[in-house]
DNA sequence: GCATATGTCCGGTAATGCCGGATGGGGTAT
DNA sequence: ATACCCCATCCGGCATTACCGGACATATGC
C-alpha cells in the first residue's frame, strides 16, 4: 500500500495492536475490541484465539485479558538488567534521604521508559508506573539523557516523535530544547518545572558508561510547594548528582 | 497440516516463538536465532525487523534484544492487580516475621506464575524471579491452588501439562497427587519438601474468592535445615494461614 | 586477499490472513 | 413464555502476504 513497508510481517504488527488495545481497555470482549480497533470482529477473534491458545492472553467467558506471561518477557536484556540492579538500591536510598519519589529511566526507540521507582516517606502519588513510556523532552530524566546524546541523535528523535506538549510549560521549540540541553551539560543536572505534570517538579542526572554515552538517568520528583528555590537549585541536585556518580562507579567496577 | 489449527494466525505464533527464543538467549543475532528456531534466516529477519520497527525489540548493531516495552504489558489485568496490591504488603510482613522468602503465585493456563516475592532478612537466594512459570504440582503454592480446584480441572491440567519431575522427590503419580490434595484441603495448607529444588522446603496456603474458587496462593520457603519438624509443621503453617486469611478478608471487603 | 562469517535485501509463489456472513447461546424486557 | 438483541464463535473463499531461496554488502581473521 502506502510505504514500502518496514513491516514485512503485518500480521505481527496487527497482533500487537490487538494486545496493546486490550491492555489499554484493561480487558474486553471481541465486539468491544473490534470497534476500538476498527477491524472486523472475525479478524480480531482470529488473533485473540491464537494468542490465547499460545497462552499470552486469558479468556474468561468471552472477556479477554492480557496474561501474566508478559511479566516474564519484561525481564530486560542483560545490560539493562545490570543498570537496574546497580541503581535500584541507590535510588531507594535517595528516596529515603529526600523523602520524595526517586526514579530510574532508560531510553529506547527515542522514548523514555521508567525502569524503577522508589517511594520516599513523604512522596505523593504519581501516574508513573514501571514500564510507562513518555516523550523524553517532557521530563527532567529524558532531558538529562538527551543532554549526553549527539546533536544528530537529538534531531532524529525530535523528528521522529515531535515535541508534543502535555502541559502549558512543556518545551515545544527545538531551539529552546537545545539551549536547555547545553545548560544541562554545563551544570550536570536537568530540571523539570511542571513540564509533564502541573504541580510537580523534578531534578535528574544522567548515567553514562565508560564511553560517556548515556545509558539512563535518575531523578527526584515532588510537589512544587516542597521544591522551593533553595532545595530545587542546590540541595536536591547535589544529592541526585552524587547518587548518579555512585551508580556510574558501581557500573564500571563490578 | 497436523491439527485443525486453533492457531488461525500462524504468523502471530511464529512471532512469539521468535521473541521467546530471543528472550531465552538474552539477545542474539539473526543467524544464531535462525539456527535455534530452525527457520530460514530471511524469515527470522522479517519478524525481527517488524518487531523492532514496532518498538518491541531493540537492535544494537545486528544484535537484537527484547525491549523494555514488555514491562508495560506486564501490568496485569485488574482483578489480578487487586490481588497483587492486597497481598504484597502482607507477604512482606510475612517475610519479615519468618525471616525467609515469602511468595505470591497465581494460576494461568494450568501453570503457576510467581506474581511477587519478598525477601526476609535471613532469606537465601532463589531461582524464582517474578513472572517465572512453573508446573503447579512441583510447588507447595501450586498444590495449594490445585487443592481448591474441582477434580475435573485437576485432570485437565495434568493431561495438558503432565507431571514432569524436576527433583527425585517431585510427585509424578496422579493418584499420589490427589491424595495430597485431599490432605491439603483437610488441614488448609500445602507443603513442598524438596520437590522443586533440593535443599528447599516450602509451606503454602490458597487464597480464594467469595465463591471459594482459588485465585492464588502465598507461601514461605527456606532451606531444609532451618525448616525443622516443629517449624515446618506448626509455626510456619500458622503464620501462612493467618496471612492468607487476612488477604482473603481484604480482598472481599475493599 | 582470500575465505567465511555476519546482517540485510529482493522477488516469486504457495499458503493463509482477512473478512462477510451464518450459527447458537445467554440475557432481558415485554 | 416468547421474542428480541447482542454476544462470542465458527465457516468458507478470495486476495493478500508470509515465507523462503538466493544474492549482496560488509566485517573479521587467517
Amino acid at each position: 500500500m502506502a510505504s514500502k513497508s518496514r513491516y514485512p510481517v503485518q500480521a505481527a504488527a496487527t497482533t500487537f495492536r490487538v494486545i496493546e488495545t486490550l491492555h489499554q481497555l484493561n480487558g474486553a470482549g471481541v465486539s468491544e475490541l473490534s470497534e476500538a480497533l476498527e477491524m472486523p470482529k472475525s479478524t480480531v477473534h482470529d488473533h485473540l484465539q491464537t494468542l490465547t491458545e499460545a497462552e499470552y492472553l486469558v479468556n474468561e467467558n468471552g472477556t479477554y485479558h492480557v496474561g501474566a506471561r508478559f511479566l516474564e518477557l519484561g525481564g530486560f536484556a542483560r545490560s539493562q538488567m545490570k543498570l537496574y540492579q546497580v541503581a535500584s538500591p541507590e535510588i531507594k536510598k535517595l528516596a529515603e534521604e529526600t523523602g520524595e519519589h526517586a526514579n530510574l529511566m532508560i531510553e529506547e526507540h527515542g522514548k523514555g521508559i521508567f525502569l524503577n521507582k522508589s517511594k520516599g516517606p513523604d512522596a505523593v502519588n504519581l501516574d508513573t508506573h514501571i514500564g510507562k513510556r513518555v516523550h523524553l523532552h517532557t521530563t527532567a530524566l529524558g532531558k538529562a539523557i538527551l543532554s549526553r546524546e549527539s546533536e544528530e541523535v537529538v534531531d532524529e528523535i525530535v523528528e521522529r516523535h515531535g515535541l508534543p506538549s502535555v502541559t502549558e510549560k512543556t518545551i515545544t521549540d527545538i531551539e529552546e530544547l537545545k539551549q536547555q540541553l547545553a545548560k544541562i551539560r554545563d551544570r550536570g543536572y536537568a530540571i523539570d518545572d511542571e513540564e509533564r505534570v502541573i504541580g510537580m517538579r523534578c531534578v535528574a542526572a544522567p548515567i553514562c558508561d565508560e564511553n560517556e554515552r548515556p545509558i539512563g538517568a535518575i531523578s527526584v520528583s515532588g510537589p512544587t510547594n516542597r521544591f522551593d528555590e533553595s532545595t530545587f537549585n542546590a540541595e536536591i541536585p547535589k544529592s541526585v548528582l552524587s547518587t548518579a556518580n555512585v551508580i556510574e562507579v558501581n557500573m564500571t567496577y563490578s
